[in-house]
DNA sequence: TCGCAATTAATTAAGGG
DNA sequence: CCCTTAATTAATTGCGA
């Protein structure tokens, strides 16, 4: 009965408890295309990439960002892959 | 109406390949993480008012201890946000404009003559 | 100088393997 | 358990007024 642990209380824990939404292969084959053709695609793009893939524009936003966070990540890596490399 | 959507600059424009740099002290940016405390008087604070006037900032900066420039990156945030909101939730109710207040910072110097 | 659009960078945490 | 990654947020850049 005692509760004891928890320092979140557990009103805390139901608020911030984030949908994460989980993407159906053919959206996420959908946004991979469209990466591909731009990293940076201006608001009308994601809006019309939203509408096919019938998401709200804000998550294609977010999968863009979150997206060229990995591309940056990868890059750099393999740029110090290749410097290896050449050594 | 204000501010119209804006082009980002096509592909790659912000080259952000930071080599490796032998100076600058730690290179990862810091996030400053705002306490409970702060965060709820500044929730309050944008409850009441969505801008603030230059005073009101430098009040709030004085007692929560934080900069001048924090508190205003914080409610611009925060409108952004605000703004989501609102835009997020059309269809149920039939409010399309609500109350807003409006940020009247041009008036400051010009009103003066 | 401000606000805002658009973004990044650090971070938090869901959920799958 | 750990990893990938969706979500959140403080901070940056750049433009226009």
């Amino acid at each position: 009965s005692e509760s004891d642990d928890d320092e979140e209380e557990d009103s805390h824990r139901k608020k911030h408890r984030r949908n994460r939404t989980t993407f159906t292969t053919y959206q996420l084959h959908e946004l991979e295309r469209a990466f591909e053709k731009s990293h940076y695609p201006d608001v009308y793009a994601r809006e019309e990439i939203a509408i096919k893939i019938s998401l709200p524009e804000v998550r294609v936003q977010v999968w863009f960002q979150n997206r060229r966070a990995k591309w940056r990540r990868q890059e750099k890596m393999d740029a110090q892959t290749t410097y290896k490399l050449q050594e | 109406f204000p501010h119209l959507p804006k082009k980002h600059e096509n592909e790659a424009k912000h080259s952000h390949f930071r080599i490796e740099n032998l100076d600058d002290k730690s290179s990862k940016r810091k996030r400053t993480a705002f306490t409970s405390e702060q965060l709820i008087e500044l929730e309050k604070e944008f409850n009441s008012k969505k801008y603030l006037s230059v005073g009101e900032r430098c009040h709030l900066a004085s007692i929560l201890k934080l900069s001048e420039s924090q508190i205003k990156i914080w409610f611009q945030n925060r409108r952004a946000k605000w703004k989501r909101l609102k835009a997020g939730c059309f269809g149920l109710d039939a409010n399309q404009h609500i109350v807003v207040p409006i940020p009247i910072h041009v008036n400051r110097l010009s009103i003066a003559r």
